[in-house]
DNA sequence: GACTGAAATTGACCTGGATCAAATGGGATT
DNA sequence: AATCCCATTTGATCCAGGTCAATTTCAGTC
């Protein structure tokens, strides 16, 4: 396995980048760490893999979930991103990102040494080059979740949390126009709590009074069908519906 | 002025990163924009320069402020952004961003189009390399802005917008050390309030509450006098001053 | 120095979401 | 099937910040 992996990732046609590559080549030690290794983390859930001043490399998910996470002394956490696989982490060159990045399943990523990484950026232009756009798909969406934190209500950031996630899983089965979807929610009520700035509380009301409403339906506790997605993107208050639709 | 002029962007030395060489090569029309072109809006405050579809290019503000906001059809907004000399925006080879760039001083940018800039990007690599490192910078801007939105208080937020404009205003004009500073404020209270996802109100309100307490002083509207920075730091709820004391 | 209009302050009241607390449900283990 | 442990739901109450409305301040301008 060799730097040339990540020209893999880097190819813009395959909605999971580099899931075929990977899954076969693992190392347990996070400090085994040289050149570019594997790593599964030990237990969903409870791990944390990194703290910021230790992220001195580039790291890309393989398979299974990690969220990035702010958090205050006094305890106070918000969610500042969602790492599905083919996303990427880390902060060569520059230590001391203040976010913590914590398995929420079994993960495996794969991860760079800067040396290496940057060896790579220098002689693949073009890597470089998508690096940069992806790095600016997350900048969109870390501000388009800005107007999500600042002046949506309750139920309003529950629906565009649930419409990310149904958009994010139609992308990666794609089927077409879809006006009607059923997918699987990945997170705790206090993880979309977390993530959307409200407490646990807050959500499970608002996920009721959506249910009601006949917005969403159920199926036991994580499998949500939406009949009507633009309905969903309506309660959501966005303007468009991302193209999603028609 | 050639497309080399960014390496002087490029470079990581010069707090305000190209302002010397942009200053006196100006156009007036948008439209006028092929290669790279400079711009100067026409009046402070008012003008929209783009709404997200046309924004097929890279733009880095030469002097003056432009802000970066997103709006719901209903009337709310956010900023997402705050573009002081130096920054950059824009979306190469990507339209559609939903953002909109507000000029609120009066404005010069200085602009590429796409094509040039790609190819700039492939001959130059250590400049990609720096402008991903720039754009990661703002990305770990926008997800600790995330953390204000989503789970400071009124108060802390005001606080914490401060001390972003401190920390900018003294990396501007460095002089080591500082606990005490003095600083203008180049935001209307409704600008704050969009900022922290606060009504203008709120934001006056916490404005005196920090008056009286002593945390700050105002000499007229705009002149802000902090005369204890680790004390302002606290009220932010940050775990740390980013570097900003002893 | 008086006039003007936008920006900012201050007051009174209301509400959405937080807080505290209790009840329910459902999957894993024995 | 009974038990345990969490995640989740639901209820009751509270309060930070929003909303609506009335002044006040201040940078220009004549």
């Amino acid at each position: 396995m060799t730097v040339e992996t990540l020209a893999h990732v880097g190819c813009a046609d395959c909605p999971i980048r580099h899931r075929a590559v990977c899954a076969r080549c693992e190392e347990d030690e996070l400090a085994a760490l040289d050149g570019i290794k594997y790593y599964r983390s030990y237990e969903a859930g409870q791990l944390i893999i990194w703290s910021g001043d230790v992220m001195n490399f580039v790291g890309s998910v393989v398979s299974g979930i990690a969220t990035l996470t702010q958090t205050m002394e006094d305890g106070r956490t918000q969610m500042v991103g969602l790492l599905l696989p083919s996303d990427f982490v880390g902060r060569p060159g520059r230590s001391g990102a203040a976010y913590n990045v914590v398995a929420t399943t079994d993960l495996v990523m794969c991860c760079f040494r800067k040396k290496p990484f940057e060896d790579l950026m220098a002689r693949t232009p073009h890597i470089a080059q998508r690096l940069l756009e992806m790095t600016l798909d997350e900048l969109d969406a870390a501000r388009e979740w800005m107007l999500v934190l600042g002046r949506k209500t309750a139920r309003e950031k529950i629906a565009s949390l649930l419409t990310i996630i149904a958009r994010r899983d139609a992308s990666l089965t794609p089927q077409g126009v879809v006006n009607t979807l059923t997918f699987d929610l990945p997170l705790t009520r206090e993880a979309m709590a977390d993530y959307l700035g409200l407490t646990l509380e807050t959500v499970s009301r608002q996920m009721s009074a959506l249910k009601k409403d006949g917005v969403i339906t159920l199926e036991g506790k994580r499998r949500i069908h939406v009949p009507n997605m633009a309905r969903l993107f309506e309660e959501a208050g966005d303007d468009s519906d991302g193209g999603f639709l028609s």
